[in-house]
DNA sequence: GTGGTCTAGACCACT
DNA sequence: GTGGTCTAGACCACC
């Protein structure tokens, strides 16, 4: 994985994965690669994976059991949340960025459309 | 001047800058505040303040005449591109962002739409 | 190290560093010394040192990872780039002096010659 | 005119009038410029025109008249010393940086020679 | 431990 | 007065 210096790793890391689970490449109650797995497969530092696991446990993205491992929460809602929610802020962001810029809704969606045509 | 501590505060002076001159409210060829000016009216240190212009001198935005002080570029043509080159990076952020999440396009547009009504 | 008052003291760092790497005395990929190490090696204070690193970095000398230090860049073409980059200008340089004086190519070769026995 | 930020514009404006003196385009005795004069034509503030003749005056290139203005000094000596010293820098500088860069004399002189083919 | 940012205060050369 | 550089010391996020 490539990483953008700009952001912090962790937060990268993060997102992939939830990334993964929004795209059901990870499926809920799913068990997630353990602190050394993710490590290597993302090739981070151990303190690093924990820190991920750390946050996206306190996001309600997934819980531990002791000794048996991270696994992906069974609420589907907070799944579909989560989406909504970075799909908002994706909005937000971007019509703040366009507003600042004097460019209007309609000539944004024009260039959106533009883009991938 | 409101800043996010999310983002380093010389990052938001310059965008505030650029935004600035992209508006109009900042001619091509006009003297910009001195680095102790610009520290003042946004209320940070004269170190920063010059990190801010050696930036934006850095991307082609101003240039600085010894002991003059700095200026917006007279090339109309950068200030352009630098407006479009922003609109640009918004939009290709936009739709990775919306692609990742499994939006579509047209959803997307719809989603942007409500949000303005 | 002794400082040329002329130049400014984090350049002729910087120069001492790429020749470090140039001849081969700090090789491809590895870890270059913190700033704080550079800093007392150097006796320059550490925002100058970070400095120093910031300018390599953004010449494509060298990369930062967060939190674990900086780094030669892996790509040797760069290097190899940086140098005869370095003699192009130290030639073009110089012949434009030359040429101002109104010195022969042949002239100033021989001036080389006499000055090297 | 045009300047290079990086060195002071008034050793730009003395080294230009250097050379017109060496390239005999001004000839020895004869009156240079007034300091307005030379502020209009090379664009810059009559402070730095006097620093300007100041300097040159400090070196021996020209002597000042109460009244009837600056002039390029008779001794033809010392413009010839000028040549030969400016020569010698060029050439000391130029070996200095090649021999950091590990490059040896003979190289040096090719590479010299391709340029200029 | 590492780099990144920021403040404070200073000195200097240039215009 | 202007920008450029440097030191000193501090705080923070990241690994």
């Amino acid at each position: 994985m490539q990483y953008d210096s700009k952001l912090p790793i962790y937060l990268q890391v993060i997102n992939a994965i939830k990334m993964d689970i929004i795209n059901e490449r990870i499926k809920c109650g799913q068990k997630l690669p353990s602190n050394r797995e993710l490590a290597v497969t993302y090739t981070i530092n151990p303190n690093t994976a924990a820190r991920v696991y750390q946050e996206l446990e306190r996001e309600g993205v997934c819980f531990t059991r002791r000794g048996m491992g991270t696994f992906v929460t069974e609420d589907e809602t907070i799944i579909k949340d989560i989406r909504t929610q970075m799909a908002d802020e994706a909005i937000v962001e971007f019509l703040k960025k366009i507003n600042e810029l004097g460019i209007s809704v309609e000539e944004a969606v024009n260039m959106i459309r533009q883009r991938e045509e």
